[in-house]
RNA sequence: GGCGACAUAGCCAAGUGGUAAGGCAGAGGUCUGCAAAACCUUUAUUCCCCAGUUCAAAUCUGGGUGUCGCCUCCA
């Protein structure tokens, strides 16, 4: 597999550092709020090039933190008069609950900062005694200055950076690049813990370096985000990580595209975000991941209700083949015919299709292209008359691949259904029969009311529920 | 000012030298009691513009235009 390495601005094969186990780490939320479509997009993609390694026969460790230590939940707390920890519990929370609609697995782990602070803690100070960091009146700050290859992800230039930085109001940096490792605490009651520098807390960029090392080790394969967090805290991960170990802390970088809303960049500061939970309220978490997965990963995606509309038709596509398919597995008799095995031995090349696409750093839109054309091909045998085991076939081979992708993965609604249900699509085949249509549309408009489609198929009803 | 990305049909979107995938939407048709689904036909002589290289360019080179992003919290 091809992968595009931020690192070297190219396209470069994977190959993980250990054969066994390929190693990911990713950064996860901060936990102030719901996640957003443009928050949701890594978790998505990096989900989907997991589930890809995974089906290529690698092992997977895969790590993905919560930021609960930050500014914005010690503010939201504030406001609504809570702790910062209520507020943090409560948005991971809705983050699992979010993520699981998107089909998002969980993590191998989940760190959190509040449980990693002796661990910080012992790296500010291994970085305080090799010379990369010092203390100032309980803070700590990092000096990239005395990090030689700082800019090398992001290809900055020191000397530019200077310019454009600047110093906040009440810091105390040597130079205007410095940035905080620990923060000292600035009023009574705010969250802190000890440190051989006073009572404070962990800045931003050190808790990944830290539980990057602690739940992956020093070296890692793949280190992934939006492109937004390249600079400056993909930099200064790099920093903190390889002036600690001495060794290079990530192999690969792969940094996601934006989602924009009306060709801007949608973000939290902005305001001009939707949350997945509002999204969820109009359209499917397939039909989210589907809309994600249909350009490729590092292109901008805009977003908007009709592009939504039409993620969703096209799932529907999809959708519709896995019902017919498995209607026809339930219903439809006999074996495989010699013509049917040469037709599901001949899918295959659209497996291969599908493998040279996501082959290619993560080619969803082309891997979906793949399962398109297998569906158009599936459906041409499905005009004539099929047998179950070559439904069963054609269904395996959809599945396999989709699931990769992370879509078409809802339980099937096992049919039989309720008695009841059974008993009026009964009547309406015998109203159908004495050509009572009346009444047998009007059964049908009355389970659709009630979510379930009926579709009269060749081979007997098929009934959809929602 | 420094660094970077993008520009393909009504819409979304692949395609990095060999003569424009796929999906959505639209139109017409087949099937059906009617639907739905599916199938067939149909929708870019052309890929932002100009010049160049080449037998051959959406793809390479140079120039231009436009849009967006990072450099400050941000996926």
């Amino acid at each position: 597999m091809k992968v595009y390495n931020t690192l070297t601005r190219s396209k470069e094969e994977f190959v993980p550092a250990d054969e066994k186990e390929v190693r990911i780490y990713v950064c996860g939320p901060t936990v102030y709020n719901y996640f957003h479509i443009g928050n949701a997009r890594p978790f998505v993609v990096f989900d989907t090039l997991r589930r890809y390694l995974e089906y290529r026969g690698l092992k997977v460790r895969f790590v993905q933190n919560f930021t609960d230590v930050d500014d914005k939940i010690i503010n939201r707390a504030a406001e609504e008069g809570k702790s910062p920890s209520e507020v943090s519990e409560q948005y991971i929370e809705e983050y699992f609950r979010d993520a699981g609609a998107l089909n998002v697995r969980l993590a191998d782990v989940h760190p959190r900062v509040t449980e990693n602070i002796p661990e910080i803690i012992a790296f500010v100070g291994d970085l305080i005694d090799k010379g990369y960091a010092y203390e100032v009146d309980g803070d700590v700050y990092y000096s990239p200055r005395s990090f030689e290859g700082y800019g090398k992800l992001s290809r900055q230039n020191i000397e530019d950076l200077e310019a454009g930085a600047r110093i906040e109001v009440g810091e105390k940096k040597k130079d205007p690049l410095d940035f905080a490792l620990w923060k000292a605490r600035k009023t009574e009651g705010e969250m802190a813990w000890d440190s051989p520098w006073g009572p404070g807390r962990p800045g931003w960029h050190i808790e990944c370096s830290c539980m990057s090392k602690k739940y992956l080790g020093e070296t890692i394969d793949i280190h992934a985000g939006g492109q937004d967090l390249t600079f400056p805290h993909h930099e200064n991960e790099i920093a903190q990580s390889e002036a600690h170990s001495g060794k290079p802390f990530a192999r690969y970088w792969m940094h996601n595209g934006y989602i924009t809303i009306g060709n801007e960049k949608m973000s939290k500061s902005r305001g001009n975000f939707f949350t997945v939970r509002d999204i969820l309220k109009q359209y499917s978490g397939e039909a989210i991941r589907f809309f994600l997965l249909s350009g490729h990963y590092r292109s901008p995606i805009n977003f908007s209700e009709p592009l939504m509309e039409q993620a969703r038709n096209s799932l529907g596509r999809m959708q519709n083949a896995k019902s017919s398919l498995e209607h026809l597995a339930r219903t439809a008799p006999g074996s495989l015919t010699p013509e049917e095995g040469a037709a599901l031995a001949s899918f295959d090349r659209y497996r291969q299709q599908f493998v040279e696409a996501m082959d290619d750093d993560l080619n969803t839109a082309d891997a979906i292209t793949a399962v398109f054309e297998m569906i158009s091909d599936i459906n041409h045998h499905l005009r004539g008359e099929v047998s179950g085991a070559f439904a069963r076939g054609a269904l395996d081979i959809l599945l396999e691949l989709t699931s990769v992708l992370g879509l078409l993965q809802d339980d099937p609604k096992a049919e039989p259904m309720d008695e009841e249900v059974a008993q009026l699509v009964a009547e309406r085949q015998e109203a159908r029969k004495n050509k009572d249509f009346a009444r047998a549309d009007q059964i049908r408009d009355a389970l659709k009311e009630k979510g379930i489609t009926l579709k009269d198929t060749p081979q007997g009803v098929q009934i959809i529920r929602e």
